[in-house]
DNA sequence: TTTAACAGCCAAATCGCTTTGGATAATTTT
DNA sequence: AAAATTATCCAAAGCGATTTGGCTGTTAAA
């Protein structure tokens, strides 16, 4: 059943069923009743296909994950994050559209998606320094929202962000205090801006502390667990072995323990680990109380709130480029202590 | 530019233009490379908004998340299989249209999309023995393909499936060799077929041993890290506990070593562990040799081929209902040994 | 040489909605 | 009672593609 066929039964015009039910005040109540009853009893849904031809909207916002991203940004983000947009996107009546492309086609992509006018807008996803999707969303006029930043980016932009320097700055922080000296930071790969920025807060901390830092204690990689536990062992077995780590992620940490307790050791007592945890459901750090000492920082909760603002600008309801940026909060866990004396 | 301008500059009519882009034969050849240089020239696409209102597809493939599953599916599923799945919709022009979604809407969600032709097709995941979802996507006609199956429902319909009857059944059997009597069977959530399938592989090979089932030794429940570790923990602190565990997924398995470890007993020695492993691109099962011994079936592979049956599918290049069931690879790690002896 | 077949192109209808610019009847204002 | 509003409704023009059914010349067959 369309519109036409809706109009034809109730004996209206398809201009006068349209605006009853999308609820302009050229009807009478009375009409407006007679035809939602009608439209309810024919089981009418209006054709989103041709909605939005007409309306030049389209309901759906894009995601694009570049091939190459998949493991790092496909896992570690789109899994809560995208859960957390989700929900807001169903709230607002939008729905998401995923797509995996090659990294040769991500300029392009985003060309075609506002040529051939397949999204309302774009959420932008792990930005490198100076990341050159900013620009190029901005000159098509397509409403973007980044989850993240770009350090060096002149274009104007709206964003969302966790305070990532501050946040390892604060992990590094309690490293020292705990009177740690030599201190390793596993990252995340540093081609994104997060991961600058967390070396950043590493080495200022460090620095503020009068320590030079090693560069035999800073890796740099995809987050994963067999990167935590190879880069972490590797670490260990070396003739000066740090007495602490800073894991960029959880699940890197979950290598890091895994190779402090293969060689014996007691984390918490030989070897402290602190890490940034975006409290992933199914993999929180720990339910109860938690195994790691953490920056914490529900990417769901960023998801949510991303969707939300760009909703708004999408609508119009944004007059300035707006930014926000959360702190992590410092979970103290077992996975810390006190530095081992020196023997 | 859109088809008209471009007709416009070319001094032919729209329809020509149209044939000569898509590639019909009644055009010359002379014309259609002049008109493909036009639109490079012009930078000229298609609206998929028109195209899609004139042709009846979409170029979408419709994944539905209800919330209740959230915890469960999104993470856990849709991580991996997403990336594999949308590597063939990107190969063939596809993109996915994920759309979360109230438990009470579920039914509903469905007519939608196909009143509203917002996709072409519906991947279907996680489904429940007798799952109402499948007759009404087929009394919608609105091709789909199952991830996974659904026992006890009479409509015929096409699917890819892990074997997870007989990989659990392998797995208690490889326990069983071993010597183990008290086997515990922490498993997934059992309104979800696949956890349907694995409890009967477990009973089974635990009735072909003249073993009978302890029911203080299963347990059901989300597949988190937590709960691996919470009723792990619980069982190993029983009067008469289990020497093997059978986890349904790694995450969950991971939770049960800490359980294991935190009594200060050795996994592999005092306590073995196998687990079902979906072979996550950043959770693996140890990248050298596996941590875990474990059933190994890849879920982003399953993406990707269920991608491309439904594919298929919607060219209507299926002529019957395909199925398609997969067989999970024994992995011997250390986390099994023989059973200890009694004492 | 006539006729049939075909290659190459086009005008116009179609998909199903929104929206502009009236038209008509009812109501209010003068 | 006439004029000016206002409340309702409608016809038709869009959105930008695809596709049907024809209309011309050319070429091949009779």
């Amino acid at each position: 059943m369309n519109l036409r066929q809706l109009s034809e039964v109730l004996g209206l015009s398809q201009t006068t069923v349209s605006r009853a039910l999308n609820g302009y005040p050229e009807v009478s109540e009375k009409t407006r009743v007679r035809v939602r009853e009608a439209a309810e009893r024919h089981n009418y849904r209006p054709s989103l296909r041709a909605t939005s031809l007409a309306t030049g909207r389209t309901m759906m916002i894009g995601h694009v994950i570049p091939l190459s991203a998949r493991e790092e940004m496909v896992n570690i983000i789109f899994t809560d994050f995208l859960a957390g947009a989700g929900e807001i996107y169903a709230q607002n009546g939008y729905a998401m559209r995923l797509s995996v492309v090659s990294d040769a086609d991500e300029v392009e992509i985003y060309e075609d998606m506002k040529a051939n006018g397949v999204v309302d807008g774009v959420l932008l996803h792990a930005p490198s320094e100076n990341d050159q999707r900013i620009p190029l969303l901005d000159s098509l006029k397509l409403p973007f929202l980044v989850h993240g930043r770009a350090t060096g980016t002149e274009t104007p932009y709206s964003w969302l962000d966790v305070n990532n320097r501050r946040a390892i700055q604060r992990a590094t922080e309690h490293l020292l205090e705990l009177g740690h000296r030599r201190i390793a930071l596993l990252n995340g790969l540093e081609s994104y801006d997060f991961a600058i920025r967390r070396r950043s807060g590493y080495l200022g901390a460090l620095e503020a502390a009068w320590i030079a830092a090693d560069t035999s204690l800073m890796r740099s990689n995809e987050m994963t667990e067999p990167f935590g536990y190879k880069a972490g062992g590797e670490m260990l077995d070396q003739p000066n072995p740090p007495t602490a780590f800073i894991a960029s992620s959880f699940v890197m940490a979950l290598g890091v323990r895994r190779a402090i307790e293969e060689r014996g050791l007691i984390m918490g007592r030989d070897v402290s680990v602190v890490c940034f945890d975006d409290d992933i459901s199914y993999l929180p750090n720990g339910s109860d109380k938690p195994i790691f000492t953490a920056l914490k920082s529900s990417v769901r909760a960023a998801g949510r709130r991303c969707a939300e603002l760009l909703i708004a600008k999408i609508n119009d309801e944004m007059p300035e480029e707006q930014h926000e940026q959360w702190e992590a909060e410092l979970v103290i866990g077992p996975s810390t202590g006190p530095a081992p004396s020196e023997s």
